[in-house]
DNA sequence: ATTAAAATGTCATATTAATGTCATACGATC
DNA sequence: GATCGTATGACATTAATATGACATTTTAAT
């Protein structure tokens, strides 16, 4: 599942080209041209990262930040503030605000993978492309392929999306509806209970290496990837 | 027996659509378009619980909350808000008021389900997500675990939110009704002498790392945690 | 377009764990 | 030692999870 980056810049030119670098670099961009614009495409879904421009007309991008800040819903989307010049003041403002990183521009492409990475593997290491090892359990995003002790083991994609979700984020317990949201998506409306059925068939997977107990069940609150 | 739900809105597609999720969800929706509507339909019956539109044409969400709240047939009827943003004055001012939660639009039907069924369960006050040391006592809401210097517990959960309570709240005696709400929830009917047993049960768990008398009783009053 | 294979979500049922209550034992307090 | 409050063990009931089967949808292959 690809990160929405939700760029939000008023320069058409500047848009696009960071539009494209995202988009080359494996993420899904959208495009906003005022915080107004933003504020649009952020009540349909809830991006993973917001690229925010400093200057923006009608609301500056400090002012949307702390609006963003200040609403539960979109409090811990990731923000990555765009500085015109890299005045250590706009740097404080934009930590103050609540920026969890900044770029001046003009950016270098590789910085600006280098940042988002960064926060991705932070906030939602699940929707980056490392490689993840867990006691010869091998998972691979991007050739998508597992392996237990060497030997390849079969799955189906949402069994492989729970597994990679497990394993980019273990030692701690997930809920059925929590899953559902990270590993299914949030505007889906489907059974807790299903969410059963793919652990099972999930642990029967992995139970070809026996992996299958690095999965565990957590009476009354969910599930839990886990080594212990 | 399912749960009536009255919804308060005005906006007629968002009415339906919530009427509409929340019959799938198992439980029987009564449509109300205004306060005035509402207090009619709960004049007839009274409902499990009211989700009520902050903005409303006629008497406001608010004031009609404020109304549910002094009514001693009302009083207790559990009430989540809908607010349209979630700005933080929103979220004291619905509390203040006494509703039991708040949502904010769009809201995501997993979500609201989730809400009603926390609501209805009256589960107690969240508590953190805070690590909690005491003693070599070692408590993790995270990956939910607990541990005794370093040995694994093995608890269900029931004794797992009794311990939570009481790490995040110690040095203080509490009553068996004041530990019934507080870790069981305010609208359960169950006898005071159960919390002895589950105290029993949790102190022999502790026991494996010597950590019983943590657990204090205090004669006449209820239980302590305390490490003196 | 047609078919076959794979994947998915849901349900009914089986299994297991957790829960609440009771009867009784214990211990403190007067 | 009588009384009151607490501890304990056993047990029936309830609740949560695991499992197997199945209908439907998606995907891939022809």
């Amino acid at each position: 599942m690809k990160a929405n980056i939700l760029i939000v810049e008023d320069e058409s030119p500047i848009l696009e080209l960071l539009a494209l670098n995202i988009s080359q670099a494996g993420y899904n961009p959208l495009r906003a041209i005022s915080a107004e614009h933003a504020e649009k495409l952020i009540s349909e879904a809830l991006p993973d990262i917001i690229l925010l421009d400093w200057m923006l007309p009608g609301m500056s991008g400090i002012d949307f930040a702390k609006k963003l800040r200040s609403n539960a819903l979109t409090k811990t989307i990731p923000i990555i503030m765009l500085t015109a010049r890299s005045d250590e003041l706009d740097k404080v403002k934009g930590l103050e605000v609540g920026a969890d990183d900044y770029i001046t521009k003009p950016y270098s492409p590789r910085e600006l993978n280098a940042r988002i990475k960064a926060v991705l593997r932070r906030k939602a290491p699940e929707l980056t492309e490392d490689l993840l090892k867990i006691n010869g359990l091998e998972l691979d995003p991007v050739s998508h392929r597992v392996t237990g002790n060497n030997k390849p083991l079969e799955m189906g994609p949402t069994e492989f999306r729970l597994l990679h979700f497990f394993m980019s984020n273990p030692e701690r317990v997930y809920s059925r509806s929590q899953l559902l949201d990270k590993v299914w998506g949030s505007q889906i409306f489907i059974e807790d209970r299903t969410v059963d059925v793919h652990i099972r068939r999930l642990r029967n997977i992995l139970a070809q290496s026996q992996h299958e107990n690095l999965i565990q069940t957590i009476r009354g609150s969910g599930y839990r990837f886990s080594t212990k």
